[in-house]
RNA sequence: GGGCAGAUACCAGAGUGGCCAAAUGGGGCUGACUGUAACUCAGCUGGCUUACGCCUUCGGUGGUUCGAAUCCAUCUCUGCCCA
């Protein structure tokens, strides 16, 4: 079984030491500079964020949707008759859509798996949903996202290898039919979608092989890593990624899914990774933690009440000079909204210039140095 | 001048003889957060660097009692009511 190629991506530049590349993805709704971040979406909106700020000022290129989410609410049918989640939304650039994957992990108490899909309880209103790999398909063509990733079982880091390994084999049988059902279905709103199957296996290297083998076998126009930054040790999670993009094709974009830190990013776009997406600049940025190139800052502490210098010196969002630490502790302080904005702001921005700061990089041909030099900075904490 | 109610930790406020260093909120301090059920969650918040240990606390003073935040006396202050 194989995808019907649409979407392209052009490797530009490779690092020398490393396995960096700098790439350019073309979507439908305009095309995507890698190593690339996406910030988070879940329920059609990047918490605290306006799409204005988020595309002229941080400069994000493309966000994720959750098809879990969005089914739920507003509901497919409000969608389609929208126009899809760019009209409906407003968000005229690229979207990717998860498929619910990682909700059958997170909820795991309101939901049971078996082999025709995934039996849900809504956490809103308790009732029952039933998500198969053919109508989360339907759905993420209803969302419309240029991306759509397929529906699989996000393994916890710590199962046992014959956990891992059954839900492996769930995952690729799964896989079989999403692509079955992408394939016999087309785009609803005239522009092509693609869609990404993911690769599994936990922490064991043998089951990572063989997904990957899968996955690879599918020749799909990009390919996801999941299943990582889920309680395993990041040394595992360094080694499932070094293990599995040596198997990937290496003219697909690499996406690796729900991480990280920016140091997991830099670790990771070393080890050949395309795109990323995570919640933290955006979670954690509303419970007080932003993250700068010299550590990261718990803005609430008292040690910040009277320090007048800006949020970050140079930083990436215009937010950081306009706003003092102090400013922003005391909008945490009494409990503002805009301390939440501010803070996810500065927070996305920073993200995305760090990416975008790697992609440089490896086009000028000094990664490897500029990636140590950062990552011995982020690891402070001011 | 008389009557009634009250005074508890940073604030509010439980507790009315031992299980009380004292419930619960709030506030404060610190930490966590990785394909978002998260403006959330966790710990600490009298002192002794740690303590199932010791010390000092419940307006002041003095009593009763083996034992008092809790009972008695008295003083101070606060609120309400009557003159």
């Amino acid at each position: 079984m194989q995808l019907f190629l649409s979407m392209k991506f052009h490797i530009q530049y490779t690092d020398d030491g490393t396995d960096a590349r700098a790439g350019l993805l073309f979507t439908d709704h305009g095309s995507i500079e890698t190593p690339v971040f996406m910030p988070v979406g879940t329920q059609g909106a990047v918490k605290a964020v306006h799409f204005r700020e988020l595309r002229d000022e941080i400069g994000a290129q493309i966000i994720l949707g959750n098809t879990y989410h969005l089914y739920l609410r507003p509901g497919v049918e409000i969608l389609e008759q929208a126009g899809g989640f760019h009209r409906f939304s407003g968000w005229d650039r690229p979207v990717l859509t998860d498929s619910g994957g990682f909700q059958v992990f997170s909820l795991t108490e309101n939901r049971k798996l078996r082999e025709e899909g995934a039996e849900f309880r809504s956490h809103i209103d308790g009732s029952r949903h039933l998500f198969t790999p053919e109508n989360v398909m339907d759905t993420e063509r209803s969302i419309g996202a240029d991306i759509v990733m397929a529906f699989d079982e996000c393994t916890p880091g710590d199962a046992d290898y014959e956990y891992a390994k059954r839900s492996l084999s769930l995952t690729e049988r799964w896989l079989d039919r999403c692509i079955k059902r992408f394939d016999d279905t087309g785009p609803k709103y005239g522009y092509e979608q693609s869609l990404f199957p993911i690769v599994q296996g936990c922490i064991y290297p043998d089951l990572r092989w063989r997904a990957a083998e899968n996955v690879a076998s599918k020749s799909a126009d990009g390919n996801a890593i999941g299943g990582l930054a889920v309680g395993e040790p990041v040394d595992k999670m360094y080694e499932m990624i070094e293990l599995v993009n040596g198997i990937l094709p290496v003219d697909k974009p690499r996406y690796l899914m729900g991480v990280g830190t920016p140091i997991n990013i830099l670790e990771a776009i070393e080890r050949g990774v395309d795109m990323f997406d995570c919640i933290m600049p955006t979670r954690n940025g509303r419970n007080g933690q932003l993250f700068t190139s010299n550590g990261v800052i718990n803005i609430r502490n008292k040690k910040w009440e009277n320090d007048f210098s800006p949020i970050e010196d140079g930083g990436a969002s215009p937010l950081d000079e306009f706003h003092t630490r102090a400013y922003l502790h005391h909008l945490f302080t009494v409990n503002e909204i805009l301390g939440l904005q501010v803070a996810s702001i500065h927070n996305l921005a920073f993200y995305i210039r760090l990416v975008d700061q790697a992609r440089q990089h490896i086009i000028d041909g000094d990664f490897s140095q500029w990636k140590a030099l950062s990552i011995h900075r982020l690891k402070n904490r001011l």
